[in-house]
DNA sequence: CGACGTTATGTATTCGTTTACATTGATTGT
DNA sequence: ACAATCAATGTAAACGAATACATAACGTCG
C-alpha cells in the first residue's frame, strides 16, 4: 500500500518563501519586490518577478492583512439595491477603486439604522480599510465604532450640515425647491406629496422639507392630507396616489421624492383615467430612465448618480495612501423638464 | 519633556489575550467560546462572553482566515450593475448569504471575461470562500483557478448543459422559444430580434437560439438584417430598432432579448409615429419595472431573478458547511402578455 | 483501589506575510 | 587610505487567532 499521494503537494498553494527559493532571494526582497519595488536592483526585480509568474504566485491577503493591518478592501454599506440608484453609484464606486487595486464588500441594511452598525462591525472584523455609506443620520454608534477602529468613511448623497463627518452628494433640499418653484410658476396651487418613509432616510426628510420651504415662500399651504408616504416600490406609490386622488379637494401638482415614487403615481393617475399633464402634474427626482421612458416621460431632476460613487472613491483612495482631498463636495443636479408636469386645469 | 502619550493605549484595539486576561482564561478557551462553545463550561463561557462584550472584542478576521483558512467572505462577479437585473440578484444574493454570517465582495467585469478572471484572482488573493459569476461561459483559465485554490462556485443565470459546472438558472432558450412560439400565434411572419453583443454573453447568445429554433420549426425565415446588436442601453437599443425599421421589408414583431433593449425599441416606434402593437408587437425578457410600466405595458418573460440568488447562497453555503446540495438548478420562468404584442397588421 | 475514560482547560506552534534592524560591499570625501 | 555614507539584501520578530497536543481533575468500573 502507498501513502504518498501520487502527485505530491500538486495543490500546494505556493508561498513566498517558495518564490525566494525559485529566485535564490529572501521572502524580505520577495516582498519588497512586489510592494516597493524602488528598493530592489533591477536585475533582482527581473528574476523575483520571472519566479513569481511562473509559480502563478499570489500574495495571501489575509497574511498580508494581518500584518500591516490593511486589506485593500473598502465596504459599501446602502440601504437596498431594488431601486437602481444605489446599485449604479456603487457600480461606479467599484470601479473606480478597483483602478486603485481596492475591492468593495457590499452590504444592505434596508433603511435600519441598527442592521447598518451591525454590518459594519462585520466587516470590521473582515478587515475593511474603509467604508462608503448612504446619508448623513447614522447610528451614533457606528460613528464611535469606526472611530475606535481608525477607519475612515465617507457619507454619499447628502453633505453633512454641521460638517462633522466628510461627504459628498448634493443639496437635495435645493433639488426639491427648484421643482416646486417650477410647479408655482406653471400656476399651481394645491399640492400633493408622495415620500418615502422618513425613518432613518435623510434624503427623503430634506427633499420633503425643500417641497416645504419653497411652498411656503409661495404663500401655498400643504395640507397634511395631501402628504402621503409609501415604500419604494410601485405598487406602494401608486396605493399612495389613490389615497391623494379620493381627497375632497384633490391637489392639481404632485411632487414625489424619487422616481420610483413619481411612477407609481402616474400609475395611479392612468388607472382612474386622469391626463397627465392635463388633469394633474407629477414630478419625481433622480432621472432615471424607468421615469423618462414613460409616456409623458417624467419632469425630475438629474442628480449626480455617478459622480457620487467617482468622487467617494477618489476621497478614500486619497485618504487612504495619505494624500490631500476635499472632505465636503457638493454636486451638481440638474432640472429635467418632459411632458409630465403642466398648467394647472382651468376648472379649479 | 513626557514621552509617553496622554491616554496610553486608549485607540488599541482589544485582541484575544485581553479577553482572556480580562476572564481569567487562555486565549484558546477564549477561541472555543467564540467557535465551539460545546467545549466549554457554562461557567466559564458566561465569564468570557461578559468579558467579550465589556471590551466591545470583534475578533480578527484576517488573523482568523490566516488560520483558519476561511474568511467567510463570497465573491460575486457579475457582468455589470447598470442593467438592474443583476443588482437585484446580489442583493437577494447578500441577503441570504449574511443569514449564514457571510459577506459578498463585489466585482463587474463588463462583459470582459479576461477581466473577469482578474478580478477573481484578485479576490481569490482576499482568501474569498467561494464565487458565483453570471452565465456558464467563461475563461478556462477561470475555472483552473478555483480549482487550484480549491473554491467552491456556482455559476447563475443559466444552466451547464454539459453538466460539468454546478449552475442555478433558467432555460434562456425555452424562454424566447415560447415568446416566439406566441408571436407565431398571433399571426407574425416577419420578424426582428435586438439582442446584445454575443460575445462572452452566453445568456444573449442561447436567447437568440431559442428565437431562431422556433422560428425554424414554424417554418419562418429570419433575415440577418432583421437581427441587430446592442448595448445594454436605451440609446444603443433604440439605434437598432432604427436600422431595423429602415428595412425595406419591415418585420411586424421584433424580440429583444432583454427588456432594456425592448423598450428602447418602443422609443425608435413612438419616435417613428408606428403605433404599439397595432404597426409593431415587441417583446422583453426578464419583466422588469422599466417595461411593466410603459404605455403600453411591454409583454416579457419572467424571470426568476431573486429565486437565482437564493438558490446560489443555499447551495454555496451548503458546500461550505460540508451538507448536501443540488449542483443543478433550473427555475421556473413564466410568459408574461402585455399590450405590446398584437395580430400584425392586415395590409401586408 | 488503580487503570481508564471524560471533560475542561492550558501550552505552544502555526498560518504567510511585512518590516525593523543587522549586515555586506561598494562609493565617496578628505 | 580610512572613516562615513549608501544601496541592496538578509534575518528574525511580529501580527492575532486557531488548534494539536499535553495536562489536570474527576468520576467509573472491574
Amino acid at each position: 500500500m502507498m501513502d504518498s499521494p501520487p502527485f505530491p503537494e500538486s495543490r500546494a498553494r505556493p508561498a513566498a518563501k517558495d518564490v525566494a527559493l525559485l529566485a535564490g532571494v529572501s521572502t524580505a526582497t520577495v516582498s519588497r519586490t512586489l510592494n516597493n519595488p524602488g528598493q530592489v536592483d533591477q536585475e533582482t526585480l527581473r528574476r523575483v518577478r520571472d519566479a513569481v509568474t511562473k509559480l502563478r504566485y499570489v500574495p495571501h491577503g489575509a497574511a498580508r492583512s494581518l500584518r500591516s493591518q490593511r486589506s485593500k478592501m473598502v465596504g459599501a454599506i446602502v440601504p437596498s439595491f431594488d431601486y437602481a440608484l444605489y446599485a449604479r453609484t456603487t457600480s461606479a464606486l467599484q470601479q473606480r477603486l478597483s483602478e486603485h487595486g481596492y475591492s468593495v464588500v457590499l452590504a444592505e441594511h434596508h433603511y435600519d439604522l441598527g442592521a447598518e452598525l451591525r454590518m459594519a462591525r462585520q466587516l470590521v472584523q473582515h478587515a475593511v480599510d474603509a467604508f462608503v455609506f448612504v446619508g448623513v443620520d447614522h447610528d451614533p454608534g457606528l460613528f464611535s465604532l469606526l472611530e475606535d477602529y481608525g477607519r475612515p468613511y465617507v457619507l454619499t448623497w447628502g453633505v453633512d450640515p454641521m460638517r462633522r463627518h466628510p461627504s459628498v452628494g448634493f443639496d437635495n433640499r435645493a433639488a426639491t425647491s427648484e421643482l416646486t418653484r417650477y410647479l408655482l410658476g406653471l400656476g399651481h396651487r394645491r399640492f400633493g406629496v408622495i415620500s418615502a418613509h422618513l425613518d432613518g432616510n435623510d434624503r427623503a426628510r430634506e427633499r420633503c422639507a425643500g417641497i416645504r420651504t419653497a411652498l411656503a415662500d409661495g404663500g401655498v399651504v400643504l395640507e397634511p392630507d395631501c402628504v402621503q408616504n409609501a415604500r419604494i416600490t410601485l405598487a406602494s406609490a401608486q396605493q399612495a396616489m389613490e389615497r391623494i386622488l379620493a381627497l375632497p379637494q384633490r391637489p392639481t401638482a404632485v411632487l414625489a421624492t424619487n422616481d420610483v415614487l413619481a411612477v407609481g403615481a402616474m400609475l395611479a393617475c392612468r388607472q382612474a383615467g386622469l391626463r397627465i399633464p392635463e388633469d394633474m402634474s407629477i414630478t419625481g427626482v433622480d432621472n432615471t430612465d424607468l421615469g423618462a421612458t414613460q409616456t409623458p416621460g417624467l419632469t425630475s431632476v438629474r442628480t449626480p448618480i455617478v459622480e457620487i460613487g467617482h468622487a467617494a472613491a477618489d476621497q478614500l483612495v486619497a485618504r487612504l495612501e495619505a494624500q490631500s482631498f476635499s472632505a465636503f463636495q457638493s454636486l451638481e443636479f440638474e432640472l429635467v423638464i418632459r411632458g409630465s408636469t403642466g398648467a394647472p386645469p382651468d376648472d379649479t
